[in-house]
DNA sequence: CGAACTACGGCAGTTAATTG
DNA sequence: CAATTAACTGCCGTAGTTCG
């Protein structure tokens, strides 16, 4: 997979420069991109031409209904976002700044490219946000190359300061293009970067092990349980612009473009909206009230990520209710280690020793056991026990697996050189 | 005393994955 | 072939302990 979306973006990269000239050759000269009719387009999605001077844009703004809901996910929720809950999944949101949901913007872009150097342009700029309690998309099309300028300048007067931008893998692509493109019109960036938070990295976190990739299409699916029908796929989309410059009519293509657009802003909220959900039944802020079931998650990424935020007593609650889960048991341990509660930790990594059918972590539940004997509870013939028990354990696995007995050839030599050392130590 | 060992936090460097 | 991030890896200094 990985192989091919290397090499295909290669041959992508030499399309681009094809396609170019190719604009170049069927249209004398950028300026006759002008003429180019985006009349359908401008109908069939009621949009509207904004003008400056001769520069022109398109403009479609599509407003949601309360009750409409992104797979099983209901998007009205959006109007009222505890900013408490918001800073677990964006911890540098500043504490002063009382977050009046307007300042949330959700966006994407899309450009003629993945390759994110100065040959690729941003064509369509997807904004939601929420006004008088209404979910409201817009989008911005750049309907003639010429028009660039125009076109940056609407989005930079969306990208008000003191927002927060929303966005997936928006840190790595689509910012920077944006900025290079800013640069490139002489334009000089906003002031400074904003705060702004990448669901793609909370998606890692919150979800890990649990889907296949965080592709957003994939989040959409595992975790909205919201599937496309008839969806453009992302890879057409650049060759689609290229030839709506060409002149070619691709009104029904581009609408698709549109609409591919508008779902990813939209599953941008609908994928907030669910991670809260999940961080609220974490720290069971609303303990008191019905909670809804947030679906799957990972306790043990949620758990890191309240205390990152020092809810420290909602984390320990959280990983004490999934203790079927040897994950959260290991963690659980290593966490009152780190306190120093040494009681408390041997519960938990004697509890792993009885739970876990995976050999390494029955092997390191084995020698905490009697680290935590030898070095802090300075009971030597329980360090032995733990000791002599993983090392049976070894031996046992060497006669049955003899074949797979290197592998633990590291974990052989630390464990006999430690039952040495206490061997020794009792003497 | 001082050498040797153990555990561990911090810190830098590396890797994998996503975006049209 | 880029930028970003979490997670992992390896290295180093420190603290604490045990021996010769």
């Amino acid at each position: 997979m990985t192989g091919n979306v290397s090499s295909g973006e290669k041959m992508g990269r030499l399309d681009i420069f094809d396609r170019m000239r190719g604009v170049q050759e069927n249209t004398p000269g950028l300026k006759s991109s002008k003429d180019i009719n985006i009349e359908p387009v401008k109908n069939r999605l009621n949009g509207t031409i904004i003008t400056d001077g001769p520069d022109s844009i398109l403009k479609v703004d599509y407003s949601y209904p309360l009750v409409y809901t992104h797979g099983d996910v209901a998007l009205k929720d959006v109007v009222s976002i505890d900013p408490g809950l918001l800073r677990v999944l964006l911890p540098a949101l500043p504490r002063s700044l009382d977050l009046s949901l307007n300042d949330l913007i959700f966006f994407d872009l899309e450009t003629t490219g993945l390759s994110g150097g100065a040959g690729t342009y941003v064509f369509m700029a997807g904004f939601l946000k929420v006004e008088d309690e209404k979910i409201k998309t817009a989008q911005y099309f750049l309907n003639n190359l010429s028009s660039e300028k125009l076109f940056l300048m609407e989005i930079r007067d969306r990208l008000k300061p003191g927002s927060v931008l929303v966005s997936y893998n928006g840190k790595s692509f689509d910012c920077n293009i944006l900025k290079n493109r800013f640069i490139l019109n002489g334009l000089g960036l906003a002031d400074r970067d904003p705060t702004h938070l990448d669901l793609l990295y909370t998606s890692r976190r919150i979800w890990k092990g649990l889907f296949p990739d965080f592709s957003l299409r994939t989040v959409e699916k595992w975790a909205l349980k919201f599937e496309r029908t008839g969806d453009i796929p992302g890879y057409m989309i650049p060759d689609i612009y290229f030839q709506y410059l060409r002149g070619r009519d691709v009104t029904e293509d581009l609408c698709g473009v549109f609409m591919h657009n508008r779902n990813d802003i939209v599953s941008l909220a609908a994928v907030l909206l669910k991670q809260l959900s999940i961080v609220r039944y974490c720290a069971r802020f609303d303990r008191l009230n019905g909670i809804n079931n947030p679906g799957q998650f990972n306790p043990v990424s949620l758990s890191d990520m309240l205390i990152n935020c020092n809810y420290h007593e909602e984390a320990k609650k959280l990983l004490k209710s999934y203790t079927d889960d040897t994950e959260v048991l290991k963690r659980l341990g290593l966490l009152y280690k780190r306190q120093k509660l040494h009681r408390d930790a041997l519960v938990f990594f004697k509890l792993l020793i009885e739970k876990t059918e995976d050999f390494s972590e029955y092997i390191f539940a084995c020698i905490e056991m009697a680290k935590l004997y030898e070095h802090r509870l300075k009971d030597i013939d329980r360090a032995i026990f733990y000791t002599e028990k993983v090392w049976n354990r070894v031996r046992r696995q060497d006669y049955f697996y003899p074949d797979r007995a290197s592998v633990f050839l590291n974990d052989r030599a630390h464990i006999e050189k430690r039952l040495d050392r206490l061997r020794k130590k009792q003497a």
